[in-house]
RNA sequence: GGCGACGUAGCCAAGGGGCCAAAGGCGAGGGUCUGCAAAAUCCUUAUUCGUGGGUUCAAAUCCCACCGUCGCCUCCA
């Protein structure tokens, strides 16, 4: 029995699909103006891991992540760089895959993108005017959220309040400042596309309910994302959405915590940002995921080089144990049904079926650890081992290693060979030279020094 | 100003009425192993859960107040 924290209702819930043993589930993805940050990875691994550990538990997931390929910092990225915004996100759609692939991130069932859902988007806001939840002016058209009665339930506010608050943007094209834009009108230097209302293009909120609609239908289960989506961004989708279809749109509301750097939230706004890529090359992928799933999915987290070096260090406390496990039991696998198994298997799911308790995962995971290291029993080693790689299905490690090219290596025997030259040691400088021939390594001493090629 | 979350050992972090004299990781201290070292390994490391009240037979866990930290209310995972 799987329960998940249901943001909509703020309690812990027993986990019931829409439809027996399928789930269809929706993560809000990156907008593509640049590469992707360790706080989009934080939601990318963590709902990734949930999806395979659904999938685990024996359902079938229908996941979709989209691209945002529409958005104003887009365009001004593509401006400034003197390319379409096509061709700006396309560059990053691309680099986003990378990292993923790096990450160990399984790819979607659909990873759709908003300028391939335009007419859609059309079709969805005509359905809204139709039923009285939009009003266009000048060739914008708004989300009229008086007409929508449960506006503010997701994120647990009122319309009043906010109304009262001083910090919403003065429009006056708007009936209501809390009314929110489903359509804009073209501007100089935009994408744009024929419409109902002009020339325009779609505002950012309609995009997930439409995509989601195409894809996943009217109602879905697990709706997925940043807390700092929750409002406006998803509440917005919730309003038209239910608006449109008039049904329940989304069963599950998961949110995952915020990661900061020295007690502020990470963001691309504050500039403090940490690139994927960049944790990649310093850490590596095992510690990030470690770093990312060691601290449970909706607690805010810290990112700095202390986490990561503990996470890295347990990460290799693992590896350790299963490299201890083959030294004593080469590479013997053991897969039968037994009561050892069964008892761990069961500790495991315990901890995940409590909203994706990932830290207990790991404290059920370093207690076999332990065991695996002290004991010298073949067939529970076996089975330890037979149960990691059962697990590694959804904490996706990588563990065949080789992390490091071997360049590092081969520049530091080139070194020992010119220092055992530099004394005169030939007998020592050959053997060493002819050691990296062997492995393929060709050795050329030129008048600027020594350099190499794999051969 | 409004709404929400959080505060557990040196650090990170589970637990969310009795099974808790509180899981796990990092670090630290000691032992084993080792030519020396490193690595590895074993053991130890919170009578206590921000502070003060309250509810209860029983509270880290529920309620209230206070202090502190963070997030959202504007684009953001």
């Amino acid at each position: 029995m799987i329960r998940i924290t249901n943001t909509f209702t703020g309690k812990k819930e027993v986990f019931k699909t829409l439809t027996p043993n399928r789930v269809k589930m929706y993560v809000c993805g990156p907008t593509v103006y640049n590469l992707i940050h360790v706080g989009n990875a934080r939601a990318a691994v963590v709902f990734d891991s949930f999806r395979r550990y659904l999938e685990y538990r024996g359902y079938s997931v229908t996941y979709t992540q989209n691209f945002t390929d529409i958005d104003d910092k887009i365009i001004n990225t593509a401006n400034k760089d003197g390319i379409s915004s096509k061709a700006l996100s396309d560059r990053y759609i691309a680099e986003y895959f990378k990292d993923a692939c790096m990450l160990g991130i399984k790819p979607a069932t659909f990873h759709p993108r908003t300028t391939d859902f335009v007419k859609d988007i059309i079709n969805f806001i005509v359905d809204l005017e139709e039923k009285n939840f939009a009003y266009s002016k000048n060739g914008d058209v708004y989300f009229d959220v008086s007409a929508f009665k449960s506006y503010g339930a997701l994120s647990h506010r009122n319309p009043a309040d906010m109304r009262a608050g001083s910090r919403i943007e003065i429009n006056e094209l708007k009936d209501d400042p809390l009314d929110f834009t489903l359509w804009k009108a073209a501007k100089p230097d935009e994408p744009e596309w024929k419409s109902p209302w002009g020339e325009g293009r779609p505002g950012w909120h309609i995009e997930c309910s439409v995509m989601s609609s195409v894809l996943l239908g009217d109602s879905f289960d697990i709706h997925a994302g940043g807390t700092d989506l929750i409002f406006p961004h998803h509440e917005n989708e919730r309003a038209q959405s239910e608006a449109r279809s008039g049904k329940k749109w989304v069963s599950y509301w998961m949110h995952n915590g915020m990661i900061s750097i020295k007690e502020e939230k990470m963001s691309k706004s504050i500039g403090n940002i940490f690139n994927v890529r960049e944790a990649l090359k310093v850490y590596g992928p095992n510690a990030l995921r470690v770093y990312l799933l060691s601290k449970h999915y909706r607690s805010p987290i810290e990112f700095s080089s202390e986490r990561m070096e503990e996470a890295k260090a347990a990460y290799s406390r693992i590896t350790n144990a299963l490299y201890e496990i083959e030294r004593k039991i080469g590479n013997e696998f053991k897969v039968k049904k037994d009561a050892f198994t069964e008892e761990w298997r069961a500790h495991m799911m315990e901890a995940l079926d409590d909203d994706f308790n990932t830290p207990q995962a790991f404290s059920v995971i370093f207690e076999l650890v332990k065991k695996a290291l002290s004991s010298d029993k073949k067939e529970e080693l076996s089975q330890i081992k037979a149960l990691f790689f059962e697990w590694n299905y959804f904490l996706g490690f990588d563990f065949s290693k080789t992390e490091k090219s071997a360049d590092e290596f081969v520049e530091q025997l080139v070194n020992l060979r010119n220092d055992a030259r530099a004394r005169k040691d030939y007998a020592q400088s050959d053997k060493i030279r002819d050691t990296l021939q062997k492995l393929g390594v060709e050795i050329r001493d030129l008048s600027d020094g020594t350099h190499w090629r794999w051969n």
